[in-house]
DNA sequence: TCTTTATTGGCACCAACTGCCATTAAGCGC
DNA sequence: GCGCTTAATGGCAGTTGGTGCCAATAAAGA
């Protein structure tokens, strides 16, 4: 019984898909984004964004726990982006040279909007403090998966002070060079700016080796 | 007129003196994480707390923002104790071994029950999402205090890349390894388990240097 | 003592969530 | 098309974190 594909006599309406609800989770975030940079958060209520987004405030808050956590699609977009280039990290190139080669494209493939979209939020977790703190929330669960790239990439255990001090510096790296482009892209984007931000992150390893 | 220090023609009650202020903050403080650790933060109400410690819930919101705070003042001990030492390290000394060097009198100087108590948070921390958010975004302010020393030494002005990043790898490093003594703590601390705090925080280093 | 200012406590109030139940939507067999 | 079944939604009441306001008290100096 209960194998790991368990039998699925199903009947009655399907649940919704995973994606769908993922899409339903983005769409609200965004219009809680546009309302938290045009008022503030405080000043923005759950109503107001569920209403905006053309569902009842009940469901609104069946897709998020809190308020804040409407950050938490777009940011994820970001941060999953940044995970799966370092997975594809191969292991004979240096991180700086790989991060060059499969940055613009990844850049090329995200829409406009969202990129823009992210950036504000980002900019947004600089004096909005609830926001701030999702940010950190999502940034550390990021962290894990790294440390699961990075782990392998070693051959150590995941759960190794190594493995992990490595992770939490590398998120750490890539927290400060985003911090600085999103400040930096505040009126527009453009395709320098994100090709500037490759070259952060690079900047950035250099100062992180020189510390020994 | 408004001078530096401004005329004070002083009449009624006098303020209460910043130092008493923080005292009653860390008496609050304190009373609340027993509650945190016994029933959960959830289960435990601002009220609960306040009575607690003997003042109206009023009071008690005036003294915190948010109930999730409460931990500040605990937690801020421990990362300002840090901060010292940093603040303390000789231009000529290795990072490592100005630790071996100022950490153990630290240790000395702190009540056994404030340490077990601050360890007793950061075990909290995991586990409960309100309180690990509260952990990471005292972290970060502290993250500037430890750029402001590095900026110093390196002679750098404090919002360069190079050193943001530097402080933020190391305030990193120390996280990982606060976490893991404080994991290790869990059943009684002894003193081996600090000096272990020390060695972990080395250890992380090493390994931080060896990613390059 | 009286006056002045700081802190406290009590109460009403708002907004963030949650539980519960009726309603609607989406599939499937007929 | 029509039921049957289950998932998602919406509405409503209720709880709880947290704030604004005002009266009461405490701590000084005159």
């Amino acid at each position: 019984m209960t194998d790991v594909a368990t039998e699925k006599p199903r009947r009655g309406r399907p649940p919704v898909s995973d994606e769908q609800r993922q899409r339903q989770r983005l769409d609200l975030s965004r219009h809680a984004v546009r309302l938290f940079a045009e008022q503030g958060v405080a000043a923005t209520s759950g109503e107001q964004i569920a209403h905006a987004a053309g569902v009842s405030e009940r469901t609104f808050w069946r897709y998020f726990p809190h308020k804040e956590s409407c950050v938490e699609p777009l940011l994820t977009k970001m941060v999953d982006a940044f995970c799966a280039v370092v997975r594809a990290w191969p292991r004979e190139l240096e991180l700086i040279d790989h991060l060059r080669e499969a940055y613009s494209p990844l850049l090329d493939a995200a829409s406009d909007e969202d990129i823009e979209a992210v950036l504000a939020v980002v900019r947004l977790t600089h004096g909005e403090q609830a926001l701030r703190a999702a940010y950190l929330m999502l940034r550390e669960r990021a962290e894990d998966a790294l440390a699961e790239v990075l782990a392998e990439r070693a051959g150590l255990p995941q759960d190794t002070i190594e493995v992990r001090v490595q992770a939490a510096a590398m998120s750490a790296v890539l927290k400060v060079a985003t911090d600085d482009v999103a400040r930096a892209a505040a009126g527009g984007v453009t395709r320098d700016t994100l090709e500037g931000h490759r070259e952060q992150i690079a900047a950035a390893l250099r100062g992180l080796s020189r510390m020994l």
